[in-house]
DNA sequence: ACAAAACGGTGAACAGTGTTTACTTTCTGA
DNA sequence: TCAGAAAGTAAACACTGTTCACCGTTTTGT
């Protein structure tokens, strides 16, 4: 990692940071219709047209703040992963910490997949998917459900790329399920047996349940 | 269904229909911020004001053509469901079914789950939420999965409410996915073996292996 | 050291957006 | 027929993201 530390450099680095930092603080409570140019300007005492000095658009700052939350995604996934318990133990609390870190920024978690933030596929490796935050964290699913293949915990006859892609897609539903439906899996018509924290578990089970091997 | 045929009445919904329409047309292609109320109201060739003689606001406007989506969702589903077919196909063809209805208006599916059209939970009961044609669709879901439990199919220390909702959210994230992302399942680093339609089976496949009875 | 160029910052404007207000025209019910 | 309601409108309000011309200051090249 190469850091240009010239004096104008810093000075620029520093309200670079401002910027992002009161972004970061707007985005999270009210989402990307709640943080306007404007009103992030009046926030760090700048002029709105001062923060395209430092940015090409709205929507390249708040990219920069997606790929920052998935960053800390990959992190709290790693951080998570005690390598100690058997696989299948290993495999439901990945899917809960996805989650749950997905739920508690779900203005960023959501914001991620709306715009047209994708590279456009049919794409070719796995290299270029890689470069993204958003990418490394669907190619650790990946790894764990090969990993989960290759022990024999898993059914050996699936296509880990396939499975994996299942499972996020799975995720993915719950993460925006809970950002977006206040107070889910409360729900009316739906009797909440379960607390959030007790279903987010409930539903990474089904999923592993499905893909074990029969005993 | 009571209908006021006055002449008065009668002009009033033609006109109203005309917007509906028009905005149903533009919203389909180009979704909710393709959709401005100016634009609808040169389409048909009325001032811009106009329209809130219709409608209260743009929200609820889109409300409606979501609604109507739901419903379109409601029939196709109830359309499809070969009642001769054994449980397990005629619940993966459901849950197929859901998806390629909500793929085919990526639009209309994921606004639905955007702004906060959602009764704030916890909910009471049935009653309220089965009011809306988003609710009834849960409904529908659960019914299945209670069918399913009844007859024996579905492992019977399953709750039928718990279960309905996280195959709703499995479903919800695929829909979602393909809404979103150019090309899905075809991915970057995901080597797309299936088709979409593939995956869609694939997916329900998944699902409903992981609740069926152990054999 | 000095001119030239790049940088950081600004106020004002442009082209949009949803919505409201005051106003005119048209229609309708008694 | 005539008052009042309904339908429709132009113009404005308060926003939005973004760009432009301009300003001092700072950095750079000779």
């Amino acid at each position: 990692m190469k850091v240009d530390n010239s004096p104008a450099e810093r000075r620029r680095g520093k309200v670079r940071g401002k910027i992002l930092s009161a972004a970061e603080r707007v985005f999270a409570q009210e989402g990307q219709l709640g943080l306007s140019i404007r009103r992030l300007a009046e926030e760090i005492d700048y002029s709105p047209a001062a923060i395209y000095k430092y940015f090409d658009s709205k929507e390249t700052l708040v990219d920069e703040l997606k790929e920052a939350f998935f960053q800390r995604l990959l992190a709290e996934m790693d951080r998570g992963a005690d390598l100690t318990l058997p696989f299948g133990q290993r495999a439901r609390q990945a899917l809960a910490t996805y989650i749950r870190v997905a739920v508690a920024k779900p203005h960023h978690y959501a914001a991620a997949f709306n715009g047209q933030s994708w590279p456009e596929g049919p794409g070719e490796d796995d290299a270029d998917f890689g470069e993204t935050n958003k990418g490394r964290a669907f190619l650790m699913l990946k790894g764990m459900v090969e990993e989960g293949i290759a022990i024999g915990a898993l059914q050996s006859e699936l296509d880990a790329g396939l499975v994996a892609k299942s499972i996020w897609v799975a995720l993915h539903g719950l993460a925006q399920m809970i950002a977006h439906i206040p107070g889910f899996p409360a729900l009316k018509g739906g009797y909440s047996a379960l607390s959030q924290d007790e279903f987010i578990d409930f539903h990474a089970d089904l999923l592993i349940r499905g893909l074990e091997k029969d005993i």
